[in-house]
RNA sequence: GCCGCCGUAGCUCAGUCUGGUAGAGCAGCGGGCUGUUAACCCGUUGGUCGGUGGUUCAAAUCCACCCGGCGGCGCCA
């Protein structure tokens, strides 16, 4: 039973070679004596011709009635020809069932968003969905490269917590034991611990999000990677930021080259290469008032404001220096302009938003106190958190990056949901 | 939470404005076909029109409420 050739393979194959492959049948067209069966595997499809004469009759008589996404192991020669899709077929002359269809496939031509979504256990068998996992695994796979030989440790944090990262943001509460607990939006706070231990940390892990949020960008559970690290200005966290971001695009362009192509995108590695544009909050104001956007100093931007950014610019690019208020407690006011923060999102162009959300973090015991307490938040919440500033405190920063996000931008899915393999919505935790 | 759209056969939809006993394509089932490309040809089964209530001689159609979904906003990655 264990496979040894895969389909991709076979069109490696000389010609006439006999060869046996497994598989399951993607379509199915009789034509009397002659039955064409689209085998599919994990690497491809292929072609099978099933004519009576060349088959054996048990094996003719199988396909023809064999139902849509049977598991079928056949045998036979490979046969080059023009008229078989990739000029490449395989003349069956024996045809065994592993598994068959016990039903109709749900799954066929025609069905909508929906139905899919309903059926996401089967649809992930389309090689649509098979080719974006695995440039997501890659995408995954070259960040974390990336960032170990940079010196960052992979930490793993917990997904149940007590309190908010942030204050605004909306926590799933689960019960704990009879306690209130809740499942984390960001593992920042445990990184910024991780750092007096180990500097430079990172993980890649869950977050959720109990908005209800139905958007394209938008899921409740999606993977974040998070990055933390000491003796960090705003300035040494965008140039990692920067770094990676350029290593995710190069290195897929380089390793999932012929999945994106399959999907008609194409990766220009120069259009994300550093350094990207950095401009400050008011500098994104005055081109959103020149614009004729009715904006003021302090409002934060909405997805209108960001798209309209967005078409300043050809690549990924920065805005820095919030107001306060706009921002959560922990950023860092700036020292030259206290009414703002040293703060930085990353945008991506083409209104596809905030791909990155960072910066440098408050390292002043009494400051973050203060800012705590201007939030209308309860220090003693945040006792553990404060307790970092007490022993041997350092400047640090760190950003977060939505990986759902990433691929939703470079590969110009239509929604974000099409990132995940099961994705998690406000309207849907099943299948 | 706010705004808009949608819900009719297994699936995709028409029919709703202008009320009068439920339609198409695909799938399925039966038959045919040795070069198809999610094939094609002939025949055929299949419905609690999302739910509840109301108006009416009569409601898929008009009204009210509810449920579910999709998209956008706010919020964010």
């Amino acid at each position: 039973m264990f496979k040894t050739l895969y389909v991709r393979d076979a069109f490696q194959c000389e010609e006439g070679l006999e060869v046996e492959l497994i598989g399951w049948i993607r379509s199915k067209r009789r034509h009397g004596k002659l039955i064409f069966l689209d085998l599919r595997d994990s690497t491809g499809i292929i072609q099978v011709a099933v004519k009576h004469g060349v088959a054996d009759n048990e094996s003719f008589m199988k396909a023809l009635d064999i139902g849509l996404e049977s598991s079928v192991k056949v045998k036979g020669r490979l046969k080059k020809d023009p008229r078989a899709p990739g000029g490449l077929e395989l003349h069956c002359n024996h045809l065994e069932i592993v598994g068959p269809s016990l039903e109709d496939f749900p799954i066929k031509k025609g069905v909508g968003l929906k139905f899919l979504l309903d059926n996401r256990h089967l649809h992930l068998r389309s090689p649509r969905v098979a080719i974006i996992m695995k440039i997501r695994a890659t995408l995954m796979d070259i960040a974390r490269r990336w960032l170990r030989e940079n010196g960052f440790v992979e930490v793993n944090c917990p997904t149940f917590i007590t309190a908010a990262v942030e204050g605004g943001a909306t926590l799933f509460k689960v019960d704990y034991f009879g306690k209130p607990a809740y499942l984390t939006q960001s593992v920042q706070f445990y990184q910024e611990a991780a750092i007096y231990s180990l500097e430079k940390v990172y993980s890649l892990q869950p977050s959720f999000r109990a908005e209800l949020s139905r958007t394209r960008r938008h899921l409740t559970e999606f993977w974040h990677l998070e990055v933390e690290m000491a003796y960090a200005d705003l300035y040494d966290i965008m140039k990692v930021i920067e770094e990676l971001v350029y290593a995710i695009v190069n290195g897929l362009n380089k390793e999932s080259e012929r999945e994106i192509r399959t999907l008609g995108r194409e990766l220009r590695p120069e259009m994300a290469e550093p350094p990207y544009p950095r401009i400050r909050y008011s500098e994104a104001l005055q081109i959103l008032q020149s614009k004729g956007v009715n904006i003021n100093w302090g409002d934060d931007f909405g997805a209108d404001e960001e798209r309209i950014l967005s078409k300043e610019f050809s690549k990924p690019f920065f805005v820095t220096h919030y107001p306060k208020e706009a921002k959560a407690f922990y950023h860092m006011p700036d020292p030259s302009n206290p009414s703002v923060c040293l703060n930085a999102d990353l945008l991506a162009p083409g209104g596809y938003g905030e791909i990155v959300g960072g910066g440098q973090r408050i390292h002043d015991y009494n400051l973050l106190t203060e800012r705590i307490r201007e939030n209308n938040l309860n220090p003693e919440e945040y006792r553990w958190y404060l307790d970092l500033r007490k022993y041997g405190s350092v400047p640090h920063s760190g950003f977060g990056l939505g990986i759902e996000r990433m691929l939703w931008w470079l590969l110009h899915l239509p929604h974000i949901r099409s990132a995940c393999l099961f994705p998690r919505t406000p309207a849907r935790v099943y299948p």
